[in-house]
DNA sequence: GTAGGGTTAG
């Protein structure tokens, strides 16, 4: 009763105009509520609950409690997309706001078709995507690799006049830099007027993904002249990366340095990438090192390590830590076993290679892959178990491909089996990858026995198929520059003093009995040109290099694309010993250590 | 009043 009388009497006091504000306070303070539960929800269950009192209290129609509604349910760590969806459909008019919010969503969840299927619908419905919007279709379109898509919405970008904003310039680097479109990538970058550190991240790594690895630290070089910047992790590792494949221990270390400085905890990933920069840059005790103090490890931090001491001949330990490694509990996937099988045949291990082939087809359920085959080839190969190799090759539930045929090849020539040979050529020659080397390979094995007719019928044919040679290169780091040799290079400026160390190295050699070999220069030229050919050879190009600008006694390392020749390899073995320098190459198949006129390798590669 | 880019390794 009391209520009511109060009630009337109030009614009486005042204007309607303000019952209307007190009302709207009311609401308002209602909304404010609401929005506070919504923030708090912890669970899709919470969350309904909070949207039924939405509901019943009619806010929303409110456009900004909807946006909250649907920004909650779609970007919150429990999202629920689907139910999302159910809000949106609800909309009459869903604003630009409530489109990239449901993107965004998609984009998180991983689901990009339904990002992209939705940014398409904006149009239909002519809504107008804005700045907000692009970032993330564009992440899509990366995460898609969907380069077409990509291109006609950078042309809605322009179209929109937003092609200044720097949030989506990064986003169109990366973009072009995930579908590979390397030029793009870049197109956008140049046209910058400021760029960010992410911009420098975005066009580094894009570059690094596509492998172009020089390109990648001469970014990084003018990111730093430019004085943009930061020690960022995600670039570092790029740069390390880098320097893993250009074979840079020097600048690698630099790295490793600035994540040191600059990082207070190395995750695992960062400190993976730093054992395999060692490892492959010829530092294995360093890799090793950290390896040991690493106090996370997964199958990659295995992998890297279990393939690195394969590279350098260290079957043993590999194994050994492979084993650890199962102790540990992790279970080995397909791409380490790679790793222990190419250790097993790197180091000999034959009855430990084909264990391990065996129980990782049978008790570990994995179907082998051509790398596999091409492992356990290899090691019965090289072992004399010639027969068994070619049974296995025969046996595989997939084609056989050059690598495979050029590895029984090879096992053929050490082992003396011309039947076989005459077989595995003839699968190479089949083949479309032309390589000069397996036309050599049999002809001198023809000569061995001594079948003169059939060395000419190879070198008639080797012309005939007009074979291409992948033109070899040689990089070598000197003052923490990479630079790179190809054969009979020219172009670097100080190639007058290389040849003239060339010609002095040579003059020194003779005294040694050196004599060039030149049965593997693969070109209808008379003796005098071959040796001249092979005094081009990248990596004598590369050492010279390296000897005239390096402080005596200093170790020189080498990296090549291709395997060594082996006039290449007795000459380095001399250089080694006369000049007193230890010389590491990485060839396309493992690592050379040359000291005192030998090599790690034995002279079996 | 709500929100955005680059995140690496075998």
């Amino acid at each position: 009763m009391m209520g009511t009388s109060v009630l009337n009497h109030s009614h009486h006091l005042l204007p309607s105009k303000d019952i209307q504000q007190s009302l709207d306070l009311s609401l308002k303070q209602k909304e404010q509520e609401c929005l506070c539960l919504l923030k708090k929800c912890k669970s899709l269950e919470e969350f309904k609950q909070v949207h039924v009192q939405i509901l019943k209290l009619g806010l929303f129609w409110d456009s900004f409690c909807s946006s909250s509604l649907l920004s909650t349910c779609a970007l919150s760590d429990w999202s629920s997309m689907d139910y999302a969806c159910s809000i949106f459909q609800q909309l009459d008019e869903p604003t630009t706001f409530h489109f990239n919010t449901m993107i965004k969503g998609y984009v998180n969840n991983m689901n990009f078709e339904s990002a992209l299927n939705l940014y398409a619908d904006m149009f239909q419905r002519e809504v107008e995507p804005d700045n907000f919007t692009y970032p993330v279709v564009l992440k899509a379109c990366a995460r898609l690799a969907a380069i077409e898509e990509g291109m006609q919405i950078h042309g809605h970008v322009f179209k929109l006049g937003l092609e200044d904003d720097l949030f989506v310039q990064n986003s169109l680097i990366n973009m072009y830099g995930k579908c590979g479109d390397i030029e793009l990538s870049c197109a956008v970058f140049r046209r910058m007027e400021e760029k960010s550190v992410a911009s420098w991240s975005a066009v580094i790594s894009a570059h690094a993904r596509v492998g172009l690895w020089r390109e990648c630290l001469m970014l990084f070089e003018d990111m730093s002249r430019e004085g943009c910047w930061r020690a960022e992790e995600s670039i570092l590792v790029s740069v390390v990366s880098a320097c893993t494949h250009l074979g840079a221990l020097h600048l690698g270390r630099c790295a490793h340095g600035a994540l040191l400085r600059n990082i207070t905890e190395l995750n695992v990933a960062v400190r993976t990438s730093l054992v395999d920069m060692y490892v492959k840059c010829g530092s294995l005790q360093k890799g090793l090192c950290l390896f040991q103090n690493m106090t996370k490890r997964n199958q990659l931090s295995y992998s890297v390590i279990i393939s690195g001491l394969g590279l350098h001949g260290h079957g043993r330990q590999a194994l050994r830590i492979f084993s650890e490694m199962v102790e540990e509990g992790l279970e080995p996937d397909d791409v380490i076993y790679v790793g222990v099988l190419s250790a097993c045949s790197h180091s000999g291990l034959v009855e430990e290679g084909l264990d391990i082939f065996n129980r990782m087809k049978n008790e570990y359920g994995i179907k082998p892959t051509m790398q596999h085959y091409g492992c356990v080839v290899d090691l019965m190969g090289r072992a004399g178990l010639l027969e068994e190799a070619f049974e296995l090759v025969k046996s595989m539930p997939i084609k056989a491909n050059d690598i495979i045929w050029r590895s029984i090849l090879s096992a053929c020539k050490i082992h003396d089996n011309l039947k076989l040979g005459e077989v595995a050529a003839e699968n190479l020659f089949r083949s479309s990858s032309h390589n000069p080397s397996d036309y050599l390979v049999l002809s001198n094995m023809y000569a061995r026995a001594q079948q003169w007719e059939n060395v000419a019928k190879i070198r008639t044919k080797m012309f005939e198929d007009g074979f291409v040679q992948t033109p070899g290169y040689s990089l070598v780091e000197v003052k923490r520059k990479v630079y790179q040799f190809v054969s009979q290079d020219k172009s670097n400026c100080k190639s007058g003093k290389i040849y003239e160390m060339i010609h002095q190295m040579e003059w020194q050699l003779r005294f040694e009995g050196y004599m060039a070999d030149t049965s593997q220069v693969m070109l209808d030229v008379d003796e005098e040109e071959k040796r001249e050919r092979l005094k081009g050879h990248s990596q004598k190009l590369a050492i010279a290099f390296a000897l005239i600008h390096t402080s005596q006694g200093s170790a020189i390392r080498i990296t090549r694309n291709l395997r060594m020749c082996t006039d290449c390899h007795t000459y380095t073995k001399l250089i080694s010993m006369i000049y007193e320098r230890e010389i590491t190459v990485r060839d396309r198949n493992r690592f050379h250590r040359f000291k005192d006129g030998n090599c790690s390798c034995r002279d079996y590669w």
